[in-house]
DNA sequence: ATACAACTTAAAGTTGACTTTAACTCAATA
DNA sequence: TATTGAGTTAAAGTCAACTTTAAGTTGTAT
């Protein structure tokens, strides 16, 4: 069976974000050893798929694209780095339960300017 | 009974916001009628406070302080406005609903990286 | 063969929410 | 009275995360 390849325009729809977001990630280092053919046109596979979800869901945690990007070079030897990827999730962790505190307060405040308007 | 003032530093410790992001505030017509003592230092009231109080619970539901300013204009009329305010409101509670979605995916996201890296 | 849509690059521009800077003013303390 | 620390203004700068632009390339449909 053959790999499955994506045009940047596959993975355009496939994800919902525009070509140009896909180049700028791959631009910053975010999206590695993307084939081109002829030199020219982009070529992704399955790898840049689970690379691309990975990403969106470190972005709904709302981590900044610079510490994604440090959290994949570290995953390039999980033997060596494993202790400072955990440590480095626990802190997001912290900080991502901080941002959801917040936001269901912010919640709650829209709630009550509802009721209070109703 | 005297009503309470406060200086910018006052203001500042008590939101712990920079100075300047008071100023930029009042700049951009988040803050109004502002009272300049002798035309120059900066006095706040306790209407200040509401308002800066009311403004950092909508940043916590992550209102552009674009829309914060357009509620607080709809405010100043709440007979011909509520109905518009209403319906921002609603409006705002979706989009915040969904953010907390996807903050809450990022965050198990996380948890699953500790999990797996434990 | 040619037109054309879709893709490419590098560089510059955009957006929101501030922050910093420089030059100035005022009030309080030594 | 002189200095100092806090506050002021307008304007420019910063930052992350894109987006747009301009000029060029390539593959496909006529």
């Amino acid at each position: 069976m053959e790999e499955p390849k994506y045009t940047i325009k596959d993975m355009s729809v496939k994800f919902n974000l525009p070509s140009s977001t896909i180049r700028y990630y791959e631009e910053i280092g975010l999206l590695e050893d993307v084939e081109h053919l002829n030199g020219y046109h982009r070529i992704y596979n399955k790898l840049h798929v689970d690379r691309l979800n990975a990403i969106e869901c470190f972005k709904k945690a709302r981590l900044p694209l610079e510490e994604i990007k440090a959290f994949f070079e570290y995953e390039k030897d999980i033997k060596r780095n494993s202790k400072k990827i955990l440590e480095m999730m626990k802190t997001q962790k912290e900080k991502t339960l901080a941002e959801l505190e917040k936001l269901k307060a912010g919640f709650e405040h829209i709630e009550k300017k509802i009721k209070y308007y109703s």
